[in-house]
DNA sequence: GAACAGTGTTCTATATTATAAAACAAATGG
DNA sequence: CCATTTGTTTTATAATATAGAACACTGTTC
């Protein structure tokens, strides 16, 4: 188990920074660590590079960065959504016999972080950590639809519309559109526009915050689930998607 | 400014841990990065060493650690009790015109982390971040009195108790008579016990969770004060503790 | 006010250390 | 059961971290 040394002592400086010394000079530290000046300021630039440490304005001297906080977040946030949801999904793929997907929104595209494969369908392109366009399917949709006007313009501005079946929506205004009617019904629907063949339903999982923090996806063959069919779906995975919701401490 | 590489790329690995992707495999990372598979084996093991990635158990799979848990709670924590204390601080020192301190514990030892000067005392040895024993301080008596028994015991095994003057308490029972002391009145005292001519007082501040936070004394020259006057000093830190510990979301 | 001790920073040489290739083992899957 | 893909270990080399020296800057002390 090879350690790599600049790393390792990086990490040491930044265990320095405790309670009682939340403030650091990088003499003190270079002492308190056996090494160089110029070594300790190698590796305090590479770490506030990062945000893993923060210089004080007046006094020069070094805190931890904010950049804890933030992963900290992250940490809980993705752990509590798929923990939540799972057995809510697991639950609903028995029910229909379907596959149903957890996804997340991530930049301008959306990642599975949840995957239940049903006992009928066998959806082949999807996988955890993979990623999915926004624009050709159900969970994409839900994912940005219920975002403010400004937010949503921003994340479209420049967004490639690629088409990946001949019913995908290539077309800025349409796609708006599309948008403005799975807010007014609360589902989206992407009928073969990811993948021929392929008819999904999606809704919104709303967070502690009220945002939407994920969104839960029922995947269906078209030669073998009609349209009326899905739509009994959508009220599955609704009530699904309200009770992770509530879990997550989201009061309507 | 010299970047390291090694920990420029280890924190760039562990930027890759996102919401959408919270689980990686070490070859996914090496693709992504564009690095080679042991040297991103090597980064993952140095890290992983310091709890900033775990490994899944079954999987093998690696995902943020807890350590950023550790630190954002750190973080948060000691700049509250700071930020709270200091208006405070100021006021019981420009009320008194005595030096206050503001001292936590940090293993077996209290770290003064905040010190606001009186215009009638100058304490010398007292600096932010220095250290003072808990046996030879009014500090140190409150910041250890309060805990429970066991864990009261486990921190003294074994501790020193080197006489500062010929004051300091140098017997573990007559130490604990005196924690003993400083839990019935609710604050402690140290007569000439670290420091000869210098007479303190403290009192706890309490955290969220009720337990001691911080200690906040007040240094008084034995032959400019008097213990009568001390006692109503004490009055003062008090009432800014309580007032303190109200602001750090202390319900008693 | 000048000398001084302290600070953080930059630059440069060299020798240590990170790196990636290869070889290995262990698991996965068709 | 062979073929892939996985994570790990080992090893040589070359790239990189390291610390020395020199720098600029601040604040203290006499």
């Amino acid at each position: 188990m090879p350690i790599i040394q600049a790393l390792d002592r990086a990490l040491k400086i930044v265990d320095l920074f405790t309670e009682a010394t939340p403030l650091l000079k990088i003499t003190e530290i270079s002492e308190r660590m056996g090494l160089h000046k110029s070594t300790v300021h190698s590796l305090l630039k590479t770490l506030q590079l990062h945000g893993y440490i923060d210089q004080d304005a007046d006094s020069g001297k070094y805190r931890l960065g904010l950049t804890y906080l933030v992963k900290s977040g992250l940490l809980l946030g993705s752990m509590d959504i798929r923990t939540a949801a799972l057995p809510y999904l697991k639950k609903v793929s028995s029910q229909t016999g379907q596959t149903v997907h957890l996804v997340i929104l991530d930049g301008r595209e959306g990642v599975y972080i949840e995957k239940v494969e049903g006992e009928l369908a066998a959806i082949r392109y999807s996988r955890i950590g993979r990623r999915v366009p926004l624009h050709s399917s159900a969970v994409g949709k839900v994912l940005i639809a219920f975002r403010e006007q400004e937010a949503l313009v921003k994340l479209l501005s420049g967004y490639d519309f690629t088409a990946q079946t001949k019913y995908t929506i290539t077309d800025y205004a349409l796609f708006l559109n599309e948008l403005a009617k799975v807010r007014s019904r609360g589902y989206a629907v992407d009928d073969q526009e990811n993948e021929l063949g392929v008819r999904c339903a999606a809704v919104p999982v709303r967070g502690y915050g009220g945002g939407v923090a994920a969104a839960i996806s029922i995947s269906t063959m078209v030669v073998s689930v009609s349209e009326e069919e899905l739509e009994g779906y959508v009220r599955i995975i609704q009530s699904a998607a309200d009770e992770i919701s509530s879990d997550l401490g989201f009061r309507s």
